[in-house]
RNA sequence: GAUUCCGUAGCUCAGCGGUAGAGCAUCUGACUUUUAAUCAGAGGGUCGUGGGUUCAAAUCCCACCGGGAUCACCA
């Protein structure tokens, strides 16, 4: 800083002209030969990721790779030179010059004109290993940025899966919406909200755990293919699955069901896995290798349990007779639990974590989804699937519920519960059902949970790896 | 929330009762077609914080702070 500044340099200045891209550069002149020498001049503009000899070779990394600079006093005048020497690993400059390949085959700008653009007053993490504390990586994510080009990846991959998630269905003629985050009554979803105020309405707001119910508003409107992506706030705990604000999306679409809602589920996962992964559908994610391609099979939960265990809970009907049979297979389950609940318990005890290729569960018990249409053939079950890979819960959708006489019936057992002490059980909107009295069309929603999508599609263990800014714990510095 | 592991220089790590260490980075110099450049030298530390045990604590014990993992809740 000292030496730019005795030198009359602004290490802060405006702007800077760049006229080309490192990684274009290297694509473009992937034919010249070693030691050819180009009469083409480039700006190019950058972090200073390495120099040696003194500063005489520089690697420059953009936001798309890297490309070597050359500075000699053949080509630079000696004071530019002497400022070179005094550059910094992190600065942020801007270098003009002729494209050659040096004879060692280093695609490389002959340094004309340098110009620092941004000082680095901090030094750089080491170069080699990078960051490894995951501290500093989830705390201070732009070092992470600059030294690991494996983090650089995930997030331009998770960019890449949002965008086609958008093209995929912006081209079915779906509308992208925005619906409230701050909700009078938290729904849409089980979960405990986040709590907030407003001083001027002097109101209790919850943050949204679900856009749900504002969204089935808009079809209701008549706005027959909605959909939002953006953020959900639930009030629970933190794990590698886990982050308090997460990334949905949730789609609707009137006049179809839950078949049409599976059928798009696979379109845009199948369709987001390639995108990201070459064109190919088989992806590594840990120790195992998942095929998205679709079809994906479609099994009930009631099928897949009995699978597991040899009982056939469609047989009991009983709930307390259902909590009997699941302490002899040896899973725990709350005291007065319905039959859905018993059922939902040991399918997440004993089939959950076998279900590692994609897979639709289909046809949920009622008990646990108050927002689902009864099943046309089954009075105890809903027209409801959860999507499962990797043994995650990736989507969940329904055959929504728009009969306003059994959503406030499905609200008043919710309610129940809630007096039970289910801390998560739904509350009663009246407003919504208000809102179905006047007539929504049969209708298919799908949620998807984009966090644990892009986990999946880029390998990436925790949730954290793949959202920028992670909820951590505040520190004092 | 429970259990468990971790916290030493800007970064990656070693040291694990007896004078605070290495590599990279930074600074000085050499070298001037290198690419984890190389060579010589220098500076850099409340060993997460606070207490305790001990002649002596980075090292052993306790509490707290922060992080990871597993479990519970959940997507």
């Amino acid at each position: 800083m000292k030496q730019l500044q005795v030198r009359g340099i602004n290490p802060f200045p405006y702007r800077f002209a760049v006229s080309a891209m490192a990684a274009d550069l290297q694509k473009k002149y992937a034919d010249l030969k070693n030691g050819e020498v180009t009469k083409d001049t480039v700006s190019v503009a950058g972090r200073i990721m390495a120099h040696r000899n003194s500063g005489m070779f520089v690697d420059l990394r953009d936001t798309t790779g890297k490309i070597q600079i050359f500075s000699h006093k053949q080509s630079l005048p000696a004071d530019v030179l002497e400022q070179m020497k005094h550059y910094d690993i992190g600065d942020i400059i801007g270098v003009t010059g002729i494209v050659r390949r040096t004879p060692a085959g280093e695609l490389t700008i002959n340094a004309e004109k340098v110009e620092m653009l941004g000082k680095s007053v901090r030094p750089l993490p080491e170069k080699y290993h990078g960051i490894h504390d995951t501290e500093i990586k989830y705390r201070q994510r732009y070092l992470d940025l600059i030294m690991n080009e494996e983090s650089r990846e995930t997030f331009r991959k998770r960019s890449a899966i949002i965008a086609v998630i958008r093209q995929v269905l912006t081209a079915e003629s779906f509308m992208e919406v925005e619906t409230p985050m701050l909700h009078p009554i938290p729904g849409g979803a089980s979960a405990k909200p986040f709590v907030t105020h407003h001083n001027a309405l002097d109101m209790k707001l919850f943050l949204r755990i679900a856009p749900e119910l504002y969204l089935k508003r808009l079809i209701i409107g008549g706005f027959d293919r909605v959909f939002e992506i953006n953020r959900c706030f639930r009030n629970e705990g933190i794990s590698v699955k886990h982050n308090p604000e997460f990334t949905s999306v949730e789609i609707y679409q009137a006049y179809a069901d839950y078949n049409d809602m599976m059928a798009l589920t696979e379109r845009l996962v199948e369709t987001a896995a390639k995108a990201v992964n070459g064109g190919q559908t088989k992806v590594k994610f840990g120790e195992n290798e998942i095929d998205f391609k679709a079809p994906w099979p479609r099994k009930t939960m009631v099928e897949l349990v009995k699978e597991a265990t040899k009982v056939d809970f469609s047989k009991i009907a009983d709930a307390a007779e259902a909590a009997k049979k699941a302490g002899e297979l040896g899973v725990h389950v709350k005291d007065g639990a319905n039959w859905g609940e018993v059922v939902e318990a040991i399918f997440a005890e004993k089939v959950e974590d076998t279900l590692i290729q994609p897979v639709h569960i289909i046809d949920l018990p009622k008990d646990i989804s108050p927002l689902a249409k009864v099943h046309r053939t089954d009075a105890q079950l809903t027209e409801r699937f959860e999507t499962y890979v990797n043994g995650w819960e990736v989507a969940n959708a329904f055959s929504e519920l728009n009969d306003p006489f059994d959503q406030l019936a499905r609200f008043k057992a919710q309610m129940e519960a809630r007096e039970k002490g289910n801390e998560e059980a739904q509350m009663l909107d009246e407003d919504f059902v208000e809102a179905l009295e006047y007539g929504m069309p049969p209708t298919g929603g799908l949620g998807i949970g984009i966090d644990r999508l892009v986990m999946l599609l880029t390998n990436s263990q925790s949730i954290r790896d793949v959202i920028a800014f992670p909820t951590l714990r505040h520190t004092a510095k």
